[in-house]
DNA sequence: TGCATTTGTCTAATCCTGAGACAATATAGG
DNA sequence: CCTATATTGTCTCAGGATTAGACAAATGCA
């Protein structure tokens, strides 16, 4: 039951019928293909002559093609129909604090290059300037790509909605960088700016994996690297909240009292869970967010820690298993809110979910208040899966198959 | 930008622009009554002859009705449209732990009586059987009422959706009780049960208020009372999550270590802010779930501490200052998780608001992420405007309201 | 009284789904 | 090979909704 906004509303017109009927054909496609119009027909429970003219539409504007008639046991055999991804692709990039991933893919979010990294220069205006030359020879690389639909830029920080301005990114020392307006300017392409823990929810949504169809209902994606990062999916819609800032779990309290967090307050998921705080408790340091790190440790990374963990290091072991327990105890606060069919995780700790998960589970089930929320499906996403990257290449892709906004 | 489900979607058919343009009107003139058919038409940027033939369905239907021509400054007077509020109304019941409210509505949410009240029985038996008689004789009382659209019931515990069993009501302890199916039989009208904090928020998205077209954008309603309760709004519909249960802040850490909640767990928000807890830190215990409450101290309530503190009782003050500043903080983390644009605040810590709003707020700065979540618009809802029986009595009168499902 | 303005209704055009007929295509069986 | 059956995709007509525009009714002003 949702409320009409009786300030915002979107009127029906003669068309809006089709493109209704349009978006869902276009979906049922991109789950089920291949698919021909008769299957179209008895799963939406309409006739075939009103999907053939749909089909006609997305034909004419190349959104899918008609490819080999497939096998059928009796009868006329069908013309199978795809989404067309054949020409078309959008270019995703992932800034991080020390790196630039960048990657070509088609409209279903598949890959179509390896994914190339540089250096992330402090200064914004050299990053757009390696971009732009990097993503203009991705495309020469790729002939076969007759179109770029656009370039998805995620980034670790707070993005204003309407103009997409960086406002805070931390670890990249950024405050209020107009990124959006540069690389627009230096690429000719449509460019879409996001946090990258949101941007992941929505490759959870969008993108195609086992299921094929995107996950349905309520997900939220738990991104657990420098900062916790959190992109929350409710009703296959994005929670943005009113200043676009929705979805901070990372800076939910633990406990009042805990360490300092680098937001400044105390005890926050965050300061208990971050790769920075795991590597202190390692380290024997309290958690401090800016403190100073000797020699040794400088290059001493996550992974590290996870190997030594493996390699029956008990102090490493020890660390791995706090975060675990804070983790889980977090994750009970994220699903006591939310109640979503699934969280993803992702960042460098899921190399060590064989290890740490049924403590993970056994800290959730402390704090959730029923069994079925305490079996909530959680995902580790590896990193190998480039999470961040299958958003930015999701902000382009995406809207194409959304639903259109209606009443 | 929403994805479609291809799992679960709704096909349009011929008459769906019209469901969809048919729910804005009816929106719209509930929204600005009283209102002509040209008003319509220039609002919703359609000819008056397609507003005609919706508002002529609407008259048909009984939704709407035609009052008195208004005023205008030159050319044809206007035909006023009213939502059609007079033959129809609904019943509202707030079943609570020692009382049971009960009152008659208008589809709007005006009150048509007076709050009745009688004492909670432990048997949903005979709090079934003393409901009946009592809507029988308020229906009774009121004969200008043709048509009651059914019963709207809130309780303190957790519903399931799809059967609308009451799983369990700690405070009333009822566990598993078939509330629904009792009361359809007794009343022989239609029955919708829900969460007592989840239909204050229904209430203030759906009830005019002030603005007149209930709150506009993502709300939170949180109910601090025995336990704490909370509702939310995003994108004008309700966050219920897989298992109907989300929006349990109350069970959000504040500290690992804290005090014993009535979930098993420590530390939870709601074991810092209850009426409980309040009363606890006044008489100097710690806060426990089940203590033994002495004699002197088993009638004083919520309201006497209240009283005491405005009395200058530098104790009662003290216990008021404290519950405020954890208030504070445990916003700051829906604040965080949700960004909504405004946030109410039931039970009767509201009566002490000008007492403590310094202090909520200051608390809450402490732990948001930008000022402008800081500054998040929160307005206590008084007890005396019974948003729980208006969030009862939107269960029933809301669905006509709607928006169509679509796509 | 004549004119301008506004409201509400009515008609024709256009677009979309709903229902069903039809040709094309393929298999099974005699 | 021929016929019956089944399936796919197209086409036509009917029904219903919005869009555009004409028109009568109602009202104020000069």
């Amino acid at each position: 039951m949702r409320r009409v906004n009786p300030a915002r509303f979107r009127v029906a017109t003669r068309a809006t019928s089709r493109q209704i009927n349009r978006s869902i054909v276009l979906n049922l496609v991109r789950a089920h293909q291949p698919m021909s119009r008769a299957d179209l027909a008895r799963m939406m429970g309409v006739r075939r002559g009103a999907v053939s003219l749909i089909v006609t539409d997305l034909l004419r504007d190349g959104l899918l093609f008609e490819g080999a008639t497939g096998e059928a046991v009796r009868g006329r055999k069908p013309t199978f129909l795809y989404v067309d991804s054949r020409r078309r692709a959008v270019i995703a990039a992932d800034i991080r604090a020390t790196e630039t991933f960048l990657m070509l893919a088609d409209v279903l979010g598949n890959p179509l290059s390896g994914v190339s990294t540089f250096p992330t220069d402090r200064d914004p205006a050299k990053v757009v300037a390696a971009l732009a030359t990097r993503i203009a020879r991705l495309l020469a690389d790729h002939p076969e790509v007759v179109a770029c639909d656009g370039v998805g830029v995620v980034v670790p920080g707070m993005v204003e909605r309407a103009t997409m301005r960086i406002l805070h990114a931390p670890t990249l020392g950024w405050r209020n960088v107009d990124l959006h307006e540069a690389l627009t300017q230096a690429t000719g392409l449509p460019v879409q700016i996001e946090n990258s823990g949101r941007a992941c929810a929505l490759a959870q949504a969008w993108v195609m994996r086992d299921d094929r169809a995107g996950t349905a209902g309520d997900l939220v994606f738990i991104s657990v690297s420098e900062g916790v990062g959190v992109g929350v999916i409710i009703q296959g819609e994005m929670l943005r909240g009113r200043h676009n800032i929705a979805g901070e779990f990372g800076h939910v309290s633990l406990s009042l009292d805990g360490p300092r967090c680098s937001c400044g307050a105390n005890g926050c998921w965050e300061a208990y869970v971050s790769n920075r705080a795991t590597l202190a408790r390692y380290f024997g340091r309290q958690a401090e967010p800016s403190g100073p790190i000797r020699a040794e440790q400088q290059h001493f990374t996550m992974e590290d820690l996870i190997a030594r963990a493996r390699a029956k290091d008990a102090k490493a072991a020890a660390a791995l298993e706090a975060t675990a327990r804070y983790l889980g105890l977090g994750l009970a606060s994220v699903i006591n809110a939310l109640d979503p069919a699934r969280v993803y995780i992702g960042g460098e700790i899921t190399l060590a979910w064989d290890l740490i998960e049924s403590t993970v589970r056994s800290a959730l089930a402390e704090r959730t208040l029923t069994a079925a929320a305490a079996d909530t499906d959680i995902r580790p996403v590896a990193a190998s899966e480039y999470p961040r990257l299958q958003g930015a290449a999701a902000l382009i892709a995406a809207p194409a198959f959304a639903a259109p906004v209606v009443a």
